[in-house]
DNA sequence: GCCAACGTTGGC
DNA sequence: GCCAACGTTGGC
Protein backbone atom coordinates (compact mmCIF):
# COMPACT_ATOMS: atom_id res chain seq x y z
CA UNK A 1 0.00 0.00 0.00
CA UNK A 2 1.48 3.69 -0.98
CA UNK A 3 0.81 7.42 0.36
CA UNK A 4 0.38 10.10 -1.84
CA UNK A 5 -0.47 13.83 -1.95
CA UNK A 6 -3.85 14.58 -4.05
CA UNK A 7 -3.88 18.48 -5.26
CA UNK A 8 -6.68 20.33 -5.38
CA UNK A 9 -7.67 24.33 -5.28
CA UNK A 10 -10.45 24.82 -3.06
CA UNK A 11 -12.38 26.81 -5.34
CA UNK A 12 -12.49 23.80 -8.12
CA UNK A 13 -13.08 21.20 -5.53
CA UNK A 14 -12.56 21.14 -1.58
CA UNK A 15 -12.73 18.77 0.98
CA UNK A 16 -16.36 19.96 1.59
CA UNK A 17 -17.23 19.55 -1.92
CA UNK A 18 -16.39 16.05 -1.62
CA UNK A 19 -17.99 15.72 2.04
CA UNK A 20 -21.22 16.83 0.29
CA UNK A 21 -20.90 14.05 -2.84
CA UNK A 22 -22.84 10.92 -2.57
CA UNK A 23 -21.03 7.89 -0.90
CA UNK A 24 -18.57 11.27 -0.26
CA UNK A 25 -16.76 9.32 -3.23
CA UNK A 26 -15.59 10.99 -6.52
CA UNK A 27 -13.51 10.51 -9.92
CA UNK A 28 -10.42 12.25 -9.35
CA UNK A 29 -10.60 13.73 -12.86
CA UNK A 30 -9.04 16.71 -15.01
CA UNK A 31 -5.39 15.76 -14.57
CA UNK A 32 -3.59 16.83 -17.85
CA UNK A 33 0.17 16.33 -17.49
CA UNK A 34 1.53 12.94 -18.60
CA UNK A 35 3.81 12.59 -15.42
CA UNK A 36 0.64 12.26 -13.42
CA UNK A 37 -1.47 10.32 -15.80
CA UNK A 38 1.18 7.81 -15.83
CA UNK A 39 0.80 7.20 -12.05
CA UNK A 40 -2.96 7.38 -11.97
CA UNK A 41 -2.89 4.59 -14.94
CA UNK A 42 -0.07 2.17 -13.56
CA UNK A 43 0.96 3.12 -9.88
CA UNK A 44 -2.11 4.24 -7.61
CA UNK A 45 -3.38 1.28 -6.66
CA UNK A 46 -7.08 0.25 -4.93
CA UNK A 47 -6.54 1.02 -0.61
CA UNK A 48 -3.80 3.26 -0.95
CA UNK A 49 -4.61 6.47 0.83
CA UNK A 50 -3.48 10.26 -0.18
CA UNK A 51 -3.34 13.63 1.40
CA UNK A 52 -5.90 16.56 0.37
CA UNK A 53 -4.37 19.49 -0.03
CA UNK A 54 -5.57 22.81 -0.69
CA UNK A 55 -3.08 24.10 -3.33
CA UNK A 56 -3.40 28.50 -4.94
CA UNK A 57 -5.19 29.80 -1.77
CA UNK A 58 -4.65 32.01 0.62
CA UNK A 59 -3.30 29.38 3.23
CA UNK A 60 -2.19 26.24 1.47
CA UNK A 61 -1.85 22.98 3.33
CA UNK A 62 -3.20 19.32 4.25
CA UNK A 63 -7.02 18.67 5.05
CA UNK A 64 -7.51 15.24 4.91
CA UNK A 65 -7.28 11.83 3.86
CA UNK A 66 -8.75 10.04 1.13
CA UNK A 67 -8.72 6.62 0.19
CA UNK A 68 -8.37 5.31 -4.01
CA UNK A 69 -11.71 3.03 -3.88
CA UNK A 70 -11.05 2.66 -8.00
CA UNK A 71 -7.93 2.31 -9.96
CA UNK A 72 -7.16 4.14 -12.82
CA UNK A 73 -9.64 4.73 -15.66
CA UNK A 74 -9.81 6.01 -18.81
CA UNK A 75 -11.96 9.54 -18.58
CA UNK A 76 -14.57 8.95 -21.23
CA UNK A 77 -14.05 11.20 -24.43
CA UNK A 78 -10.65 12.39 -23.35
CA UNK A 79 -8.94 9.49 -24.62
CA UNK A 80 -4.97 9.88 -23.11
CA UNK A 81 -6.28 10.69 -19.88
CA UNK A 82 -6.97 8.68 -16.71
CA UNK A 83 -8.77 9.22 -13.13
CA UNK A 84 -9.31 7.13 -10.15
CA UNK A 85 -12.00 7.04 -7.48
CA UNK A 86 -11.35 8.43 -4.16
CA UNK A 87 -13.59 8.47 -0.90
CA UNK A 88 -13.28 10.91 1.92
CA UNK A 89 -11.61 8.95 4.96
CA UNK A 90 -11.35 11.71 7.00
CA UNK A 91 -11.36 15.77 7.21
CA UNK A 92 -8.37 16.96 9.78
CA UNK A 93 -10.04 18.85 12.66
CA UNK A 94 -7.33 21.83 11.55
CA UNK A 95 -5.57 22.00 8.73
CA UNK A 96 -1.54 20.98 8.20
CA UNK A 97 -0.61 24.52 6.95
CA UNK A 98 2.55 24.30 4.12
CA UNK A 99 4.21 26.53 5.95
CA UNK A 100 4.62 23.71 9.02
CA UNK A 101 5.57 21.30 7.37
CA UNK A 102 8.35 23.63 5.39
CA UNK A 103 9.18 24.37 9.64
CA UNK A 104 9.51 20.64 10.15
CA UNK A 105 13.50 19.24 10.70
CA UNK A 106 11.92 16.03 8.95
CA UNK A 107 9.65 17.07 6.09
CA UNK A 108 11.64 19.48 3.44
CA UNK A 109 12.01 16.07 1.66
CA UNK A 110 8.55 16.05 1.00
CA UNK A 111 8.14 17.09 -3.06
CA UNK A 112 4.80 19.67 -2.09
CA UNK A 113 7.75 22.16 -0.08
CA UNK A 114 9.67 22.22 -3.66
CA UNK A 115 9.56 25.43 -5.16
CA UNK A 116 8.20 24.88 -8.75
CA UNK A 117 6.55 21.65 -7.95
CA UNK A 118 3.60 21.31 -10.39
CA UNK A 119 2.64 17.81 -10.56
CA UNK A 120 -0.35 17.53 -8.84
CA UNK A 121 -0.32 14.02 -7.60
CA UNK A 122 2.87 13.53 -5.58
CA UNK A 123 4.26 10.03 -3.40
CA UNK A 124 4.84 10.78 0.18
CA UNK A 125 6.81 8.23 1.48
CA UNK A 126 5.65 6.06 5.20
CA UNK A 127 7.70 7.98 7.19
CA UNK A 128 6.39 11.85 5.93
CA UNK A 129 2.71 10.38 6.31
CA UNK A 130 3.71 8.99 10.16
CA UNK A 131 5.25 13.06 10.98
CA UNK A 132 2.37 14.70 8.91
CA UNK A 133 0.29 12.58 10.88
CA UNK A 134 1.67 13.40 14.32
CA UNK A 135 1.21 17.11 13.95
CA UNK A 136 -2.39 16.11 14.82
CA UNK A 137 -1.91 15.04 18.44
C1' DG B 1 16.47 16.81 -31.89
C1' DC B 2 17.25 21.52 -30.28
C1' DC B 3 15.62 25.44 -28.14
C1' DA B 4 12.97 29.76 -27.80
C1' DA B 5 8.43 31.25 -26.89
C1' DC B 6 4.49 30.58 -24.54
C1' DG B 7 1.14 28.91 -21.08
C1' DT B 8 0.13 27.16 -16.54
C1' DT B 9 0.89 26.41 -11.74
C1' DG B 10 1.17 27.96 -7.32
C1' DG B 11 3.51 30.37 -3.41
C1' DC B 12 3.95 34.78 -1.79
C1' DG C 1 -0.73 40.81 -9.07
C1' DC C 2 3.99 39.21 -9.46
C1' DC C 3 7.21 36.04 -10.72
C1' DA C 4 9.89 31.62 -10.67
C1' DA C 5 9.63 27.06 -12.27
C1' DC C 6 8.75 23.99 -15.60
C1' DG C 7 5.84 21.46 -19.12
C1' DT C 8 4.38 21.97 -23.92
C1' DT C 9 4.50 23.61 -28.54
C1' DG C 10 6.33 24.46 -32.86
C1' DG C 11 9.79 26.32 -36.15
C1' DC C 12 14.02 25.12 -37.88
Amino acid sequence: MRYWLFKSEPETFSIDDLANCPRQTEPWNGVRNYQVRNMLRDEIKKKDLGFFYHSSCATPGIVGIIEVVKEGYPEPDSPPWYMVDVKLVMKFPRMITLEEIKRHPHLPTMIITRKGNRLSITPVTKQEWKVVMSFLI
